[in-house]
DNA sequence: AAATTAATTCTATATTTATAATATTACTTT
DNA sequence: AAAGTAATATTATAAATATAGAATTAATTT
């Protein structure tokens, strides 16, 4: 079975070259011999037989024998299937399948919990304490109400000093409390793709 | 100003690359900084520094800076764009445009031409003689009943074997003549784009 | 059968490029 | 001001690849 990436990689390299273009450009005309090709792109034919290959393994072109002249044509079909491929949108999604993508967070959770999970020290940086706040979190039900008592019962498991965390979480949205204080619940975080030129509402 | 081709190489060779791709499909997800992208990919930040500055420049990515921190977002836009551009049937007349795209017939007339431009032989092989019977045809305008001995007199200007050009001209579909013989005409030449899987008409 | 022709395959070479270590730059925190 | 941090630039190196000459294959013509 082959990669998403694997398959778009050999699309995208068959094309990342001027006189494969070139040939798709002059095929797109009409189907053309090796030696016609040759020609016009003045190189050799050995070098336009490569190159044809390569576009032949990307499902670009193929090869119709007459005598002993192979006349390659277009696979119009092929380019319209890919844009049509990139402009879709389960396309994007597909290319990170597999991949380990809370690497980071590991990381900046490694650094700075102890063996026993529990926080050694609050990250200086933004970016980083989110990811602690994100992952204490966890800890918290959606739908769920949590009295004060309660709520730094678990923030204790990771740090004695629950009032930052308890106030972190309220000040950068990922819990809300009730009017004078009494109950408090997580926020349910509405997964927001990113809009172009927005500024990013995750960081 | 520049090339056609130039600027779908740059955007084709930013995409043809693995890692590339990934992180194209990470930022989709959202803008992430280098660092985060080179922990999720396990490259080193500079290599992910070189592939961002690769997207950059083909107009796929690009950065906002947030302390020092560089964010990078994706330019759906950009992608969106492309793939338009290549179903956009101006796309690939436009690669070819400043070639020499009669090289090859030049240089089979050259093979076969003497000096006066008079055919020293018929070429063997079709594929070279139509070439030749294209050529001839030139003599002839569109629109126009030329009788048989006004046919011979021009064809005279290339070979002495008018009875074989004139013949090869009917048979080829160029020219065709009226019933019993009469007058000849240049058949229009219908701009035939090549359909996908049918043989070549033009062969 | 021998010669010719077009295409492909093989081989070698020069160029490009993905990678990362190191150095530098820009900014932040102490 | 000094130390720390993220990113980029510089440099070096290993891998990929565009090119074409030579050898080979497959078909056609003489």
């Amino acid at each position: 079975m082959e990669n998403q990436v694997d398959e778009l990689v050999r699309f995208f390299k068959a094309l990342a070259e001027p006189n494969r273009l070139r040939i798709i450009g002059l095929l797109a005309q009409k189907p053309q011999s090796v030696e016609q090709l040759a020609s016009i792109l003045r190189v050799g034919e050995s070098t336009v037989s490569h190159h044809l290959s390569k576009l032949g393994e990307a499902g670009l072109v193929s090869a119709r024998a007459e005598g002993y002249y192979s006349i390659y044509a277009l696979h119009t079909g092929a380019l319209a299937g890919m844009a049509k491929k990139i402009l879709h949108e389960e396309t994007l999604p597909g290319l990170v399948l597999g991949m380990d993508v809370d690497s980071y967070d590991r990381k900046v959770l490694a650094t700075f919990s102890d063996a026993n999970g529990r926080i050694k020290a609050f990250p200086v940086q933004e970016k980083k304490f989110l990811v602690i706040l994100r992952h204490i979190l966890e800890e918290f039900e959606s739908g769920m109400k949590y009295s004060e008592k309660r709520v730094n019962q678990i923030l204790a498991r990771y740090s004695a000093d629950t009032a930052t965390l308890r106030r972190s979480m309220v000040e950068h949205g990922f819990m809300e409390r009730e009017g004078g204080g009494g109950n408090y619940w997580r926020v349910e975080k509405k997964t927001q793709p990113h809009i172009e030129g927005e500024p990013d509402p995750a960081r």
